[in-house]
DNA sequence: AATGAGGATGTAATCGTTAACATCAGATGC
DNA sequence: GCATCTGATGTTAACGATTACATCCTCATT
């Protein structure tokens, strides 16, 4: 209704100076007298004053956001990461701003310019699409933190997740292992850097480029159980299936529960993340557990690394684990 | 690196003043010549210049920014209507900004006050608690809107959601006209508003309250596991349960799986939401669908409507409908 | 009593943008 | 030829906060 109370409101109210009441609000309380202290206190909650991010935010050229960018925020996956966080830059006094890329280019550079716009602390991508204006950004802001997916060859900037290369690997060298035949890879959309990496690492474990059927494909249910329909009506037989997400995967598996096919009788079926929902609604599928919640701490921890820190691309690896369940 | 480029350098380039550049980037492009235009926007995009939206708030008192503030990100339904939200209101030009409260009266106090510090153009809450603080802010800044969940008594504000009451009675109609017994409810945390009209509803339909096994529940799969196991191992019956979501409902169902129980068999099962993820894990649930995708136009309307729009609490009520499944 | 130290507080410039108002050149009307 | 108008552009004062620097006051020291 009213427009909100400003410092100067406050400063009148408790008759110091705007000075002293920034000061009590920026926590150099020890620089002030007791008395004073209380009277502003007292004068800011009559008022009902809370501090304007904006002005400070301009005045000290910095402000307390961070986006977050990622492809599809209704991957249960990416939304466990986005909370990890969320909640970790709460620890350290910053604010998350969540926008969906829709896995669409142009909207992913129309987002880091709104991001350049709110003058972000820093950028989080969460699967970033490769485009001139993401290369002069890190270029220029150097204040892009890739997660879960590193950046393309020749782009400089920090990286948060696993290797997805050895995971891959990991999962090619199971198939073998067990004796699996008839593999099939259904990896994620080739923009994505490092979306290629586990697919690579699946065939390096498997060692016959040759003998892996690849399709490519989005990261949705929808997308896995089209895939597993035509292979399954097409050319029936027992293929082991290394799925580049678990949502892929669940579109894959109720393909094969429509035909009656059984796991891990008829079909081996593997996925990737481990997201939180395989315990509850998918305990049957095997797949390479991505620690979701070590995201958030990592990231925090990055963003408070002096600025040095963000120049020479420093990253944090994190841990995988192969998560063998009924489907392999 | 170094600091971004301002209007002023923008200004210097091209040799014009910086209230044409302003005129240029707010759109008041009809007001400048053309031979001008273009040389903004050379000198502009040799500079990389983006404005700053903290700058332009400060002056213009008003941010893009809307706060959401949701119980738990990583409820799929929840998700669905932040992503609905969210693309919503990029399309009329404002950022949304997505917070956990983790059902936490505490933390959602804090995010609320952080979103004040936003100078938030809006603040959407998804399931609010009732404390003085919000009740407060609905007072003063009169730009809260209740999603989901509708304000308490005395709380004047604008709701979108469904008519949760209407849908409870739905459903205990059903449970009536279906001739089902052993009436339970496993309902949502008290200090949610509108999380017992569903409850109330129910009651209503099936007309005799004393007969209805009631359990308080957190939203999570977890506990409708944990009531199910309880329920299940200390009087076995064929209960008929009306879960507050679709999670409770997961969770309950798994340990009917547990226990070899069959729907509709041995089992009636109720959820609530129909979040998209059922339609691939869960094909079996029946629940209330609640139209997930109609939050963000609503939310955008509301938003833009001119400021009496809020002060009159004026809502916008979306269908639901009765989604009858395998389980029931 | 004069000096100085140091603690508490005030003054004022600044951050990047917008917009009301001022200015100015050229066209138009008489 | 002068007044007037119009369209394009410039000048400048905000917006709300922070902070370097200045000031003032109180004591302690000599």
């Amino acid at each position: 209704m009213t427009k909100p109370p400003t410092i100067r409101d406050v400063a009148r109210l408790s008759g110091v100076s705007t000075a002293t009441v920034s000061r009590y609000f920026s926590g150099k309380t020890d620089a002030i007298a007791p008395r004073t202290i209380e009277s502003v206190r007292q004068a800011a909650k009559v008022l009902g004053y809370t501090p304007s991010e904006i002005g400070r935010s301009l005045r000290l050229a910095q402000s307390r956001v961070v986006v977050m960018l990622v492809p599809d925020a209704t991957n249960h996956f990416t939304a466990d990461i986005a909370v990890s966080v969320e909640s970790a830059l709460k620890g350290i006094g910053l604010s998350m701003v969540l926008a969906n890329t829709g896995e669409n280019a142009a909207q992913q550079d129309r987002l880091l310019a709104d991001a350049q716009g709110l003058r972000a602390r820093a950028i989080v991508l969460q699967g970033a699409i490769d485009t001139p204006r993401l290369r002069e950004l890190v270029a220029k802001q150097g204040n892009l933190i890739f997660a879960n997916r590193r950046p393309a060859q020749g782009i400089v900037a920090p990286y948060v997740g696993i290797d997805n290369f050895q995971a891959g690997l990991a999962v090619g060298r199971y198939f073998i292992e067990r004796g699996y035949e008839n593999w099939v890879a259904i990896h994620g959309p080739r923009h994505y850097f490092g979306s290629t990496a586990r697919l690579d690492g699946f065939i390096a474990g498997v060692g016959d480029a040759s003998r892996v059927l690849q399709f490519e494909s989005p990261y949705t249910m929808q997308a896995g159980y089209e895939h597993a329909c035509r292979l399954l009506d097409l050319a029936p037989k027992k293929y082991s299936v290394f799925c580049a997400n678990d949502m892929i995967a669940y579109g894959f598996y109720r393909a094969a529960m429509e035909r009656n096919l059984r796991v891990p009788d008829d079909l081996v079926i593997f996925g990737f993340d481990d997201n939180r929902l395989n315990e509850w609604l998918a305990p049957w599928l095997t797949t390479v557990k991505v620690p979701a919640l070590e995201f958030g701490p990592a990231i925090a921890k990055l963003i408070e690394m002096p600025k040095p820190g963000f120049e020479d691309g420093r990253s944090i690896i994190l841990p995988f684990e192969l998560k063998v369940r009924q489907s392999a």
